[in-house]
DNA sequence: ATGCAAGTTGCATATTTATACAAATATAGC
DNA sequence: GCTATATTTGTATAAATATGCAACTTGCAT
């Protein structure tokens, strides 16, 4: 499991500053970095760390990272020790925070920009999470841990 | 020309508001909204609007609109410019806006005074529209458009 | 109208990516 | 240790996507 650890810390760091265009290509920039990988393990890799492929004008297509952990890893992991609660109720999901962090902890959530979160509004202490009217519980959560991780703490 | 663009709003309105997991199935999609397309030219649509696919929990991987929190200095006269998706979720419409105009969006919203909106709540960058219980979403965006003509560009 | 350039499309196919399945490896419980 | 169970991986291949090319269309200047 380690070994699998480094080898995502690995494609992080080369997807993050390179412009990668195709599974092919990144093997063989894994490979310069003495990670021996086959396509189908990094085709399953990418799908795990969600990795998205995205026209790019001058390359065709490039890899990129989940927009959630990147700018703001340091902040959101201390910020998240202000979320106290998360519940759902209908379409709707409900993440209380203690006082005056709503809008703070709701800037992240909008920049997943997850096609299963319509849209957030923040209050003072409440953020309220519009949900796709089939969007998957389980799924929000998980979307949600990516960015808060202490939110597991509190469920 | 116009069949093009034309084609482009059915292709994002379709993206926006379905989980799509790959061009033969939003080449089904198209069809039965009456948009007749091959999937190479699909693949060179999605290439020119700058859809990614990205993967997701349930069904593997679906496209995904770029990212429309472009802010861009120059400012626009028409505040409707301001307006970047419209979807609905049971009870709600959500409206998407750039960062800070959820409130100035939503104030001629509330001027409307229509009996299908029963109010609004404006965050950051989204306004929630409380809908009348069977309220019809044709009429709702009908009335919006009357307000907010640029809002049929990113249907 | 005619011809030309620029743009668009479908077909066929190359390229790229995902996955079923079996083998290999790790993990837990005795 | 050993066996059972789960996880990870590679191989081979299926599935999905991109693209070269030729045909067709569009707009525009002659």
């Amino acid at each position: 499991m380690n070994q699998k650890t480094q080898r995502f810390a690995t494609i992080r760091k080369i997807i993050r500053n390179e412009l990668i265009s195709s599974q092919e290509e990144l093997i063989a920039r894994l490979r310069e970095c003495g990670v021996e990988i086959t396509q189908s393990t990094l085709s399953r890799d990418l799908k795990f760390m969600n990795v998205a492929k995205v026209p790019h004008k001058d390359k065709g297509y490039i890899y990129v990272l989940p927009n959630t952990v990147q700018h703001d890893a340091n902040v959101s992991s201390n910020i998240s020790d202000n979320i106290t609660s998360l519940t759902f109720s209908g379409n709707l999901g409900v993440l209380k925070t203690k006082s005056g962090y709503a809008s703070a902890i709701s800037v992240p959530i909008d920049n997943l920009d997850s096609p299963d979160i319509l849209g957030t509004i923040a209050g003072d202490n409440t953020v309220l999470l519009i949900l796709r009217e089939d969007a998957n519980r389980g799924q929000i959560i998980e979307s949600l841990v990516r960015i808060f991780p202490m939110i597991n703490n509190i469920l």
